[in-house]
DNA sequence: TTAGGGTTAG
């Protein structure tokens, strides 16, 4: 093994060559590499390595497990040692420390506090920084006063996270304080410090101070790492600092172009790239990722690929991170294939050092590459690709960590797969990965979505700290789910709780307000929205209110309420009218609608198939077939229904009239059987649902065979009366359907659940969730 | 100091 052809970071590996521990170590990484649960035997050989080997290299070899970016190896460990009485020695113990607190696992690092017998400052340092990472400052605080109790003098990294936690909470006065003590003092401010200060003033919008401050240095770093550090509120001096700089290198071009695009300020990142090719500073490899991390957030796609053919001729073509990022701006600006080339193209396996490395063969591929081509096939609807190559992930053994599990629990989502969902959920337990906030919203989303709502609620009633989005996913399950008057209790717990809602939050419970007719409480939000939290309402909200007026009835209003509003180029308002006056039967209006909404998109189909049913509907079928004439005659397509139902992890997929599912004959027989006894308890076809002008009989056959009572009757034939049925509609439930269910999960007593474009219906004895509204 | 993949609506 020749150590000079080694990345720094791998020089403990180098060390641990010579100190002769290489099979516990190999066992670990290829653990890493393999997710392998570990054995207590390996840990055990890993252990009696550790304390047979000299003092000296113990952080040496912990220093793997940072490495190895593995809490549960890490705890294993931990436990095992200190059972054993083997960590006495203060710096292995603040290692250890350290990498709890660089998990954020501060519970453990506080355990590990209490448990050490002697402790210095660093190790104070290493607590009060890690509650500052996470957020908890006061309590940051209160471990810097402890300190100072206990006699522990302070060193710049212990105040500039004393700092840090200071502005976060806008205690000005102690800060000035502190400052005042490290003048008093004659403590010398290295660059990491003066820069703490200096963003201190910042956010304290003391402004002077902090100019005072920077005058007095021209150090890079301080500029740079307050850039990084920088709110939106403070874009305009971050930037004021970068401009007075005399020298700016191509990392302080990379910083504060990566700070500006993070804070949201694409634009000026993008002037900022123009800039700095006017002054010919040179790209390195960093600039080209932050660019192509542009170009995907922006979606400019010509600029992606001159770059893509710029890096071909370069040797950054090589770099994993550039490669990456190249999949990810190609998915992002939706050409999925060209991302399916360049990833194709990535050597396999040379991205993953630990096994390459140790193998001498390329075995192993990159997590991080097939989880950003996945996340692609994800986001462009390719969902069979997508669970193609998670399934290839896990069989194969390239790892799979919390990115790749939350991609494929929201391709559940999206596609109503529950099984398949709680599979992942499961195997996440097994593995014993730590759930994070992200994963856990998706997770709350998956089982809303595949309409288990209970176990949706679990999950967040089992998640501690909760955001926005968590929120936003329980109160939208309630609403998706017919639910509004918990969704808004769910709504107002959050606003207890201090959370913010954001406009994804406010969409969620306007949806809620109408589907469940709150009218006045859904005007009440609209306007709290715009006026305590200041979100300037969107096409969504807008359309959610037409929506909430319409269902209720109050065509009239909608009409002032698109003038006043000035939306009369929206055309998802329109859509929302028009379905409203098809649910009232207001043909007069419908007409109007329709033609409205037909002058701003021609060639959509719901216009004319949502008027051409409402004539039919009115029994004005030489109208409604002119309608369907001049929208065939346009080539407008209607968009075909399609039902699905999931079982034994695979999907069977029903469009109208069926016949080529391998099991159609069983279907349609016992689909005529069951009308037959459905009829005798009262069930009559709800006729207004066919469009075309024919004979009853026929237009029996057509309700008949819609694809979602087919779906549903395969997926009764195929279970125990016990099991609920699950079937998803990528459109509507239709009045006759709808009844058709009732009537069935009375007769058979069985539960059924449909998710259609807009919501869940919950059948039961006879009911259904949505109440009919 | 600086670079890659994930969550809530539609």
């Amino acid at each position: 093994m020749q150590c000079t052809l080694l990345r720094p970071k791998f020089f403990c590996y180098s060390v641990a060559l010579k100190s002769n521990c290489l099979n516990p170590l190999k066992t670990l990484i290829s653990y890493n590499s393999t997710q392998i649960k570990i054995t207590q035997k390996q840990i055990q050989r890993f252990h009696d390595s550790l304390s047979s080997k000299q003092h000296e290299k113990q952080p040496q070899l912990l220093g793997f497990i940072d490495d190895l970016k593995d809490e549960r190896t890490l705890h294993t460990l931990h436990g095992r040692v200190i059972k054993s009485g083997s960590i006495v020695d203060l710096n292995v113990g603040n290692y250890v420390l350290s990498l709890y607190a660089k998990f954020k696992d501060l519970g453990s690092a506080q355990s590990l506090f209490v448990e050490m017998s002697e402790r210095n400052v660093r190790t104070w340092t290493v607590l009060i920084s890690g509650f500052a990472r996470i957020g908890l400052f006061r309590v940051g605080l209160d471990c810097f006063s402890r300190m100072l109790v206990e006699g522990v003098c302070p060193n710049g990294f212990t105040l500039s996270s004393v700092f840090k936690c200071c502005s976060s909470i806008g205690l000005v006065y102690n800060g000035k304080a502190i400052h005042g003590w490290i003048l008093k003092h004659g403590i010398d401010l290295d660059a990491v410090l003066k820069n703490s200060i200096i963003d201190f003033y910042v956010k304290s919008e003391e402004l002077d101070y902090a100019n005072k401050l920077f005058e007095c240095t021209d150090c890079v770093d301080t500029v740079s790492c307050n850039i990084a550090n920088m709110e939106s509120g403070n874009v305009e001096s971050s930037l004021g600092m970068f401009r007075r700089l005399s020298t700016k290198d191509v990392a302080t071009w990379n910083t504060v172009i990566s700070g500006m695009m993070k804070n949201g300020f694409e634009g000026t990142a993008l002037e900022l790239l123009y800039e700095m090719v006017k002054e010919q500073a040179c790209f390195d490899e960093f600039t080209y990722a932050i660019t192509l991390a542009l170009v995907s957030s922006l979606s400019i796609l010509g600029l992606g690929a001159q770059l893509h053919a710029r890096l071909i001729r370069l040797r950054f073509y090589d770099n994993e991170y550039i490669r990456t990022s190249l999949i990810d701006m190609y998915s992002k600006c939706g050409v999925i294939d060209k991302a399916s080339v360049v990833f194709k193209q990535m050597p396999q396996g040379l991205s993953n050092k630990h096994a390459s490395k140790i193998n001498g063969e390329n075995l192993k591929m990159d997590t991080v590459s097939w989880s950003s081509m996945l996340s692609g096939y994800a986001q462009n609807g390719r969902f069979g690709e997508a669970l193609e190559m998670f399934c290839h992930m896990v069989r194969e053994g390239i790892g799979v960590d919390k990115y790749t599990l939350t991609t494929i629990v929201s391709v559940c989502a999206d596609y109503g797969f529950l099984e398949f969902g709680e599979q992942i959920h499961g195997l996440t337990h097994k593995v014993g990965y730590k759930f994070d906030l992200v994963f856990c919203s998706s997770l709350v989303d998956m089982y809303s979505k595949c309409g288990s709502l209970g176990n949706a609620q679990t999950v967040f009633d089992q998640t501690v700290t909760r955001n926005t989005i968590l929120w936003t996913a329980i109160i939208n399950g309630y609403a998706f789910h017919g639910l509004g008057k918990e969704a808004v209790r769910l709504f107002q717990m959050m606003l207890e709780d201090d959370v913010q809602p954001n406009e994804i939050t406010f969409v969620a419970v306007l949806t809620a307000c109408s589907h469940a007719g709150l009218v006045d409480e859904g005007r009440n939000f609209f306007s709290v929205m715009k006026e305590v939290y200041k979100i300037k309402p969107g096409v969504e909200h807008f359309t959610c209110m037409v929506d909430l007026f319409g269902r209720a009835g109050y065509l009239d209003e909608i009409k002032n309420f698109i003038y006043e509003n000035n939306l009369s180029h929206l055309s998802s308002v329109w859509r929302a009218f028009l379905s409203s006056c098809r649910l009232h039967k207001s043909y007069d209006m419908g007409k109007w609608v329709s033609e409205k909404l037909l002058e701003l998109e021609p060639l959509d189909a719901e216009p004319y198939v949502l008027l051409s049913n409402m004539c039919a509907t009115s029994n004005r079928w030489e109208e409604s077939a002119r309608v369907r004439s001049s929208m065939q005659k346009k080539g407008v397509r209607k968009h075909p229904g399609q039902s699905w139902i999931q079982l034994n992890n695979q999907v069977h997929t029903f469009v109208m009239g069926d016949r080529t599912h391998p099991q159609e004959a069983d279907i349609y027989s016992y689909l005529d059987n069951l009308i037959g006894r459905l009829k005798e308890i009262g069930y009559c076809t709800n006729l207004e649902q066919v469009t075309q002008d024919v004979e009853e009989e026929q237009q029996e056959m057509f309700l008949r065979s819609h694809s979602e009572k087919l779906a549903v009757v395969y997926g009764i034939i195929s279970t125990t009366s016990l099991t609920p049925i699950r079937v998803m509609k990528n459109l509507r439930l239709c009045t006759d359907c709808h009844n058709f269910l009732k009537y069935t999960s009375q007769l058979l007593g069985r539960e059924i659940i449909v998710r259609d474009i807009r919501r869940f219906h919950h059948f039961k004895d006879g009911l259904c969730s949505c109440g009919d509204y």
